[in-house]
DNA sequence: TGCAGCTCGGGCAAATTTCCCAAGCCGGAT
DNA sequence: ATCCGGCTTGGGAAATTTGCCCGAGCTGCA
């Protein structure tokens, strides 16, 4: 830690956009204590930039949800339990934003935060802390959090059934036929799997259920 | 034109992200002949603040595309006619690049391009000429070769883009809020975006939008 | 034995969806 | 000029779904 104060925080910058990179990359250098010592354009080469650097703090900008994003984060934590992640999205839904602790981000930003709560938040996660901008702890307060996992791990063999047919595009007449169930039944799991997803829109569910691997498009 | 090769290139900043619109601006001044005059975070500011600032070119950065983003370009378009607007997304599809140089935008470069080809874009703009990245040209290009009629095709503009907000998640509140039209008539248009598409269910909905590149999932 | 969690469905108010309709606007055809 | 058709915007009302509460029958497990 002492190093840290000595020599500043060391940044790997992670966002598919180049000049999105160098924006970020500007904006954190003009801070004195940030330093970008690398940088990586996907989620594939996340790891490797880290393994080479050793920077005190991952900033992950992911435009896209969902598996790349959260894979490298896995990744990366997997191997390396001491790294810190910030992932730094425009999105703000509550199931990305519990996947992405549940895989081991030390915080989470949105861009719609100020800079300085983008800096701030590095600072906090380089010292060990847990960070996240002022809306994503709202988000979070809504969502009545439960220590989940792997978002399908919440859910019983019934209801990944339900969930994959849905996001297949079946109606409730039709999962409920299918299954030998009541109509009344697939709508009360439909409505279970939102509650315990997170999701809030149909769409989101079908999202959920695309990355997850449980339907493909 | 010789004002500008004297002054250099006066650029108008449009995005809803306060960090990401920083660094955009570092970027640009480190190249010595752009100058970002004005920033604004919103299609609604972005007339406002052109005619404040006559810029000579505008930035539109707009991570929600759609109806607001091309609103912002006719709106400006209308009132003055020689301005030069570059759109500068991360988005790609087909449709939206169509609807932008049909609104009157005279650049369209993807964050996914070199910074280099960014300044380059808006130092082409400023001249008067078009510009456009080369990936977008790869899509129009892709584009005009395929006659198949895509579903999209039946959709309107406001159409397309409510199922790409819709598709990426949205409720139908939040869609209205955006678009600033009556939940009444998001839930219409939702109807009959279904209607013309054929799709039953939402879900079908989402898959439809991400299989013709709406959305990604 | 008893608790916990899944599965299955009823009930009912609140919200949404489904259609149908109308009006303004604009562009193109007559 | 005029009309037609399509887009956009929303109202209305019936039908359906959602949100959330509930109980009951299973199972496994402590």
């Amino acid at each position: 830690m002492s190093e840290v104060a000595a020599t500043g925080i060391s940044v790997l910058l992670v966002d598919d956009h180049p000049i999105v990179r160098q924006g970020y990359r500007r904006v954190l250098e003009s801070q004195g204590d940030l330093h970008v010592v690398a940088e990586a354009d996907n989620a594939a080469d996340a790891y490797g930039a880290f393994k080479a650097h050793d920077p005190d703090v991952v900033v992950l900008d992911i435009s896209m949800p969902g598996a790349s994003g959260l894979e490298a984060i896995r990744n990366i934590r997997a191997r390396s339990p001491r790294a810190r992640i910030l992932v730094f999205t425009m999105h703000n839904e509550a199931v990305l934003v519990k996947s992405a602790f549940a895989a081991g981000a030390s915080g989470f930003v949105t861009k719609s935060s100020e800079p300085s709560a983008v800096v701030n938040a590095i600072r906090s996660v380089a010292r060990g802390e847990r960070a996240m901008s002022d809306d994503i702890a709202h988000v979070l307060a809504e969502d009545s959090l439960s220590p989940t996992g792997s978002v399908l791990d919440q859910l019983g063999e019934r209801e990944i059934e339900i969930l994959r047919q849905f996001a297949g595009g079946a109606t409730t007449e039709e999962i409920a036929a299918q299954l030998n169930l009541s109509v009344k039944t697939v709508q009360n799991y439909h409505y279970l799997i939102k509650s315990k997803t997170g999701a809030r829109t149909d769409a989101q569910l079908v999202r959920l259920a695309a990355t997850c691997g449980l339907t493909r498009i």
